[in-house]
DNA sequence: TGCAGTTTGTTGCATTTGCAACGATATCGT
DNA sequence: ACGATATCGTTGCAAATGCAACAAACTGCA
């Protein structure tokens, strides 16, 4: 079997890439006509739905962007207004970025028509199938954390623990005390 | 159930998304260290390895790669001589582009590697796992591919048919009639 | 034949990206 | 308390990217 029978078709690691970027790309067209958002602002503020005031590490280790893109999102997504950039006043160094009105009005507009898009691709999958899926996805992550060559995972892209007790605040980010 | 509810780490773009880049980037490591080879620089040549020699537009259509990501990226491995450009006799517009000896080299030490790698991949899913994920896989491209709004899926990415009458030539590509 | 329309590959341009370096602040060790 | 180290967010820069415009070459139809 020579160079020449490799198929790029058959590669796991293309498929996957043209999977996601073919998603990626017909979500951005969703959640990037209301607004112009791009796929890291439309994480940035997704993730500040949640967790409210973070600072810009926090957003970088919860939703895998690099440090210079969170920050260069958040500075495009101040200046629309979306979003406040409040220095904190315990650290000098962190910033308290939290959604305007504005942004979560945005949000409210964009996030079910997301979510319905969501939706329809799941609702191609049988119950059998997406329990596979999540399964095989975390298998995949799984060599790739026990090989040092590759960068490490977030920690909220671990698998959730079927939430235990619930403290009613949605601290997914609060477990990040890794150093 | 408020905006906020909504979970960036179950959404499944964004799982795709992350766990396809974390592949991506692991994989560059080992083809772009032996040459400086790019995602899309590997997809040409790994293409013009069963095809020998084919134009950039049907690269183009092949890999899923922009005209004029397929257009530079040939370009550069032209310059480090690892593929020639050749006008096609017949049609002046065409460019005929192929591995050189010294692209075909070049896969010999990388291509290896990078099969081991998926295989490692590949061995932590059972047989099930591998063949539902082919279903999924599957079953998501065409929810897309039954919405006007999504991207076109390449003709190479479509599932192949179980190989009835082999005509000996690895002509994936001349699938490609349909305009 | 001749001319409108298409196709092919390249290029210009504005934007995005990743990486590393940086200044500012905080923390730790002694 | 003070200097070495580490952390945080931003920025410079070079490379990559997507899109549209383009010239050159082909096609088709009158």
């Amino acid at each position: 079997m020579g160079i020449d029978d490799f198929r790029l078709a058959r590669f796991l690691p293309y498929r996957l890439a043209v999977l996601s970027e073919r998603i990626s790309r017909r979500l951005s067209a969703i959640y990037g006509a209301e607004a112009g958002l791009s796929v890291a602002e439309w994480r940035v503020m997704v993730h500040l739905a949640r967790c409210r005031e973070v600072s810009v590490r926090e957003i970088h280790n919860c939703v895998n962007l690099d440090k210079s893109r969170v920050s260069r999102a958040v500075t495009r997504l101040e200046t629309a207004g979306l979003v406040q950039k409040t220095g904190s006043p315990t650290d000098q160094r962190l910033l308290a970025i939290s959604l305007s009105p504005e942004g979560w009005h945005l949000l409210d507009r964009i996030v079910p028509p997301t979510v319905d898009y969501e939706a329809r691709l799941l609702a191609a999958l049988s119950d059998a199938d997406c329990a596979a899926l999540d399964t095989i996805i975390e298998k995949l992550h799984r060599v790739l954390d026990a090989d040092p060559e590759a960068r490490p995972r977030s920690v909220l892209d671990l698998p959730q623990p079927p939430d235990a007790g619930d403290a009613s605040a949605p601290n997914d980010a609060t477990i990040d005390r890794t150093p």
